[in-house]
DNA sequence: GTGAAAGCGCTAACAT
DNA sequence: ATGTTAGCGCTTTCAC
């Protein structure tokens, strides 16, 4: 293995004028870095980040926690995050939090003195008790109550998704919630439609906006259980409001079981956008969040030294029309 | 930060006795165990991985190779990967290898110092010309022609597509294989496509496998192109098998376009089995690939001591019937 | 503008 | 059964 002794060595200058000239910080000869590069270049040289990273007490790893790898939508901000952080020479690693284990997660973000944590988990997991984060440095993103966040704006794109309801002259809509009812009023789109329902025309019954016990299974799964639930219940709908695409996938599969056809018998609206969305029986019309903006917020967020702790980075959304409503 | 120094200190005994217990290995007086335990808990001491890694001159990082996320093959992979790999206390880091900047990637690799590389690219992106990885002892998992692999064997679940097909009174079936042309011959569904259709009693015409240009493009579109062109060719079918779910979604939607049902007019079969197949119009039937064994194989042939490098894992696949066909 | 040297916290070889 | 010690390769002060 090629080291920044050899480097120096072949250069003809010590370490120190090696770093500098590969950190690019500090004064060096034009003489002194040429022959330094043309070492690098000869020996192939490579940074050993693992030196680096002790030397720094902090690793360039990027912990990205998650409950479910095989929600779609995650793996879309996963790809967007790789690609932020490799141009700042950063990786990304995954972590699984599915059994609630935060704790031993916690302590292997810390073992690893990852640099940063990015929760996509559902749940505020709190690590405010685990002061440690905060004393050791290290960037907690949607981790605690406080502290930086990046939240979606979903407001922006269901105004858009209730007026395309209305246009369509819907009034009686269930909204497809999935998530535990203790969770709902967290969420954004929720409140939208309890809150804004009326203004478009619609009753927002609270019968029908349907709880469920996702993330805990599977969200297509969740999606039909609820509109068949719905369904079943006899309560009179003409659209559905869905948490997210693949809860609406489930959905357009219980309406389909059921024999109603959709646009024509009710509207089905989604969430996310996810790149197949449009290839859903029918094409599924959905609230597009700019997910690459929202990745990259998140390794921002966690890179930028400039980043005040009460930053708050809002991700846009809008509607996305296909067939389904 | 609490190091391995204080909680000798605190115990009363050396850096090493306190390594011992830690790891396991070597004699220590239970005296003295109880004595560090007794100290590693009070004094919340937690080891610091990177001054580890850098003295084992490797991190326990093992480098996921993808080409694309969003591939929810992937994820399903991906998220086996990380548990596994945490049972052995290895974090799964992913790079992506999109923009075929492979050298770029294979530099990344080599500054972490990664214990471990597992190509799920489908490509198998030579590394041999970069030998340094076999010098540093880096494990590479299906990145060259040599060394260790898992395979998955459709073959088992092919055969029992084929059969299902054959009972459903299909002869004339097409290949949605999607991958370029000169990567078919490599893959086992394909191969297992043109060399035994005729035992099954059908027509494995050559004009019918269709090929495309996945994964530089997504797998759902390259489903619904190659099958819109099949139709539009006018050449008779009546039975699709897809070389994945997801073109086989694509399939779904461009037989349904076009005026066909499934499965009256035409059987589908796509391949994987993922975790929604069931919700896609109609309920995909499918080559079920034990993902988890896929998955746990690819850790445990990085991380297991004695693992050969001439080791290939078997994976199962058996077939999934829903109501495609 | 450049170099010398002190560690970062850990592991493992060696000594006791 | 336990302790001592020499680095791993890098960054970064501080002195020249």
């Amino acid at each position: 293995m090629v080291t920044k002794q050899d480097v120096a060595a072949r250069a003809g200058v010590s370490t120190a004028t090696v770093g500098r000239v590969l950190s690019g910080k500090g004064y060096v000869s034009s003489d002194a870095r040429a022959k330094v590069e043309e070492a690098v270049r000869a020996l192939n040289y490579r940074r050993n980040n693992l030196a680096a990273n002790l030397r720094k007490r902090k690793s360039n790893v990027i912990a990205v926690l998650v409950e479910d790898l095989l929600n779609p939508y995650y793996m879309h901000l996963a790809e967007a995050m790789v690609e932020r952080a490799k141009e700042k020479n950063f990786i990304v690693s995954l972590f699984a939090v599915k059994d609630r284990d935060v704790r031993q997660v916690l302590d292997d973000l810390l073992s690893n003195r990852v640099c940063g944590v990015v929760n996509l988990a559902m749940f505020t997991c709190d690590f405010s008790w685990y002061d440690i984060f905060l004393e050791e440095g290290i960037r907690l993103i949607n981790c605690t109550a406080t502290g930086p966040k990046v939240v979606v704006d979903y407001t922006e794109g269901m105004r858009e998704a209730m007026a395309c309801l209305q246009r369509a002259g819907r009034t009686r809509p269930a909204f497809v919630a999935g998530i535990e009812s203790w969770l709902a009023p967290n969420d954004l789109r929720v409140r939208f439609f309890r809150e804004h329902a009326a203004e478009y025309g619609m009753e927002a019954r609270e019968a029908c906006v349907l709880c469920g016990n996702y993330p805990l299974a599977k969200a297509h799964r969740v999606g039909y259980e609820l509109c068949e639930q719905l369904i079943r219940a006899g309560t009179p709908f003409d659209s559905l409001l869905c948490l997210t695409d693949m809860m609406a996938l489930g959905a357009l599969k219980a309406l389909f079981d059921y024999g109603y056809s959709v646009p024509q018998d009710v509207s089905v609206i989604g969430c996310d956008d996810l790149d197949f969305a449009g290839f859903f029986q029918p094409a599924l019309t959905t609230i597009a969040v700019d997910k690459k903006a929202e990745a990259y917020a998140y390794v921002d967020l966690i890179l930028d030294d400039e980043a005040s702790d009460h930053d708050v980075r809002k991700v846009h959304t809008h509607l996305v029309e296909r067939s389904s409503v």
